[in-house]
DNA sequence: CTTGACCATTGACTAAAGTCCACGGTTATA
DNA sequence: TATAACCGTGGACTTTAGTCAATGGTCAAG
């Protein structure tokens, strides 16, 4: 658990995500980012952010795009870490991951497929024989 | 510019979409859904809903789900709405449609190709020579 | 040792997307 | 015509995901 390598400020960990810097110290109170503190005089006053951070940071902006809430996006960080040191419970994680996405992009197909269809109808005329919208769902 | 076909009340739509009462209302006011008024009595105070209401439910949960605001979503309704009886307008809508749904696809296979290797690396005992995680941009 | 740049904490504030509730009108059924 | 089941409207309320502002601590340069 390497956690000085690419070390960084606040500041600079919110130019490498392009969060600012209120999410990302809203994102630390909720859980979702957990950055290390780093102070010189005995104190350690700052936080400090790694790679891995940056790496969290996407995730957090793909889960978020697949429609999880951060509470729920919280909650998967740490079933993740729980099992950190168990490969097993690593992948499962990472299986269930993929799973959704997997379906996400399904429907995103079907979705593409009935716009595709439905600009065929539009471009043809708009002919009486309209394919049929109803097995569009999403 | 039929309405009447497969006309519903409020509750029934409810129940077509999965949307609440509340819901349908709520969109009804932001301008998302656009109901047809059928009243008995010379009043028409009954909200009536067609199949293209179901579908009009259906592309707005669509682009919620792509991220748009249903403030957006109302705006590209309108535009639709407006190059009706003009194909061209209507099929520069769809494909604009149509290449966003494209974007967001990529990106989610971006996304499905990290997971992928990254769950390879798990199950390979997380060998030192870890695949580059760098160039997951989403 | 002071100054300017950076950082943390707290709490108030906001916009979006609903949800809930109370009230009153409408319609089908008995 | 009474009554239950439905519908509409208005407004208050809630959650989520931040954003803003005030206050005060820390650090490097001069």
């Amino acid at each position: 658990m390497v956690k000085s390598f690419s070390a960084m400020l606040i500041s600079q960990f919110s130019k490498a995500t392009g969060l600012s810097l209120d999410t990302i110290r809203f994102y630390v109170r909720k859980g979702l980012l957990n950055p290390g503190r780093n102070g010189k005089g005995g104190t350690n006053p700052y936080q400090v952010f790694g790679a891995q951070d940056v790496t969290a940071a996407r995730m957090i902006r793909l889960q978020q795009s697949l429609g999880y809430s951060l509470r729920e996006i919280a909650a998967l960080g740490a079933e993740y870490r729980a099992g950190e040191d168990s490969p097993a419970r690593t992948a499962a994680v990472l299986r269930a991951q993929m799973a959704k996405l997997e379906e996400r992009r399904s429907e995103l197909e079907s979705a593409l497929d009935f716009l595709g269809r439905k600009l065929a109808w539009v471009e043809a005329g708009q002919p009486k024989d309209a394919p049929s919208w109803e097995n569009f769902i999403c």
